[in-house]
DNA sequence: TTAACAATTGAGCACTCGTTCACTCATTTG
DNA sequence: CAAATGAGTGAACGAGTGCTCAATTGTTAA
């Protein structure tokens, strides 16, 4: 039997080589998750435009909402969670949180991106 | 009324001037919301997954379902999607239907967030 | 032509997620 | 201290999503 024709799916790869090959190599990545999580921090919209905008300037929450156009309430959530990932830091003025990018290396992530959306 | 203290959040920016910048600033990406769609694509584990193997090799749904542990619909579930983004690629031989990646940007993409990750 | 099988599809379901609303907390100022 | 205001929080709701199950399609081979 040779490994081209070994399809019988439920018991064997079709190419168990193949397949066990990937499998190590993807073993090698360790963190799946943590990676996949990176990608769904940048996947939603409004946290998206947090982080390019941050990556511009130190804004605060008022400022943030008033560029996305959304509640204060619904900025302040998504900074709490890209606060928990260290990707953002704050520092209070007054009544002000001013918020800003602590992380360097999402934002070269982002234009790797933008270059591939862009074609 | 300095620019610094124009504080009024409900009527005024805190600093209309910086968030004009920045607002003009996140026009010029354009296309934000193909950004945030690539990146939701990857953050889901399975369709991550999907594409690092067919990264590395040809694979038929049937393999792709061994290695990543979920059903044989699941993974035609999310190649189909994969598909409609022309992100792989396929070609059939005989009853068996083999997926190939077919996006070469999206692999540096993941190599860059890996990295990133990887810290 | 019929049986076998890889792949696809659609419906249904459980779960996640982003938002809003109402409220509270923290800080400044009168 | 009390009022005002920016920010944070928790509950709840509506939309979206990924999976499974069952049925179907497409292809091969007996």
């Amino acid at each position: 039997m040779s490994v081209e024709d070994s399809t019988i799916c439920d018991v064997f790869y079709v190419d168990e080589t193949k397949v066990k090959a990937v499998s190590e190599r993807l073993a090698q990545n360790g963190d799946l998750y943590d990676l996949s999580e990176t990608f769904k921090v940048l996947g939603d919209p409004t946290r998206l435009k947090i982080i390019l905008a941050l990556k511009e300037e130190e804004l605060c929450v008022c400022d943030l909402a008033t560029l996305l156009g959304v509640t204060r309430s619904a900025v302040s959530h998504q900074l709490r969670l890209l606060k928990n990932l260290r990707l953002v830091r704050f520092r209070r003025a007054g009544k002000i949180v001013y918020y800003a990018l602590d992380d360097t290396h999402i934002g070269e992530l982002i234009d790797v991106a933008l270059a591939h959306v862009q074609e």
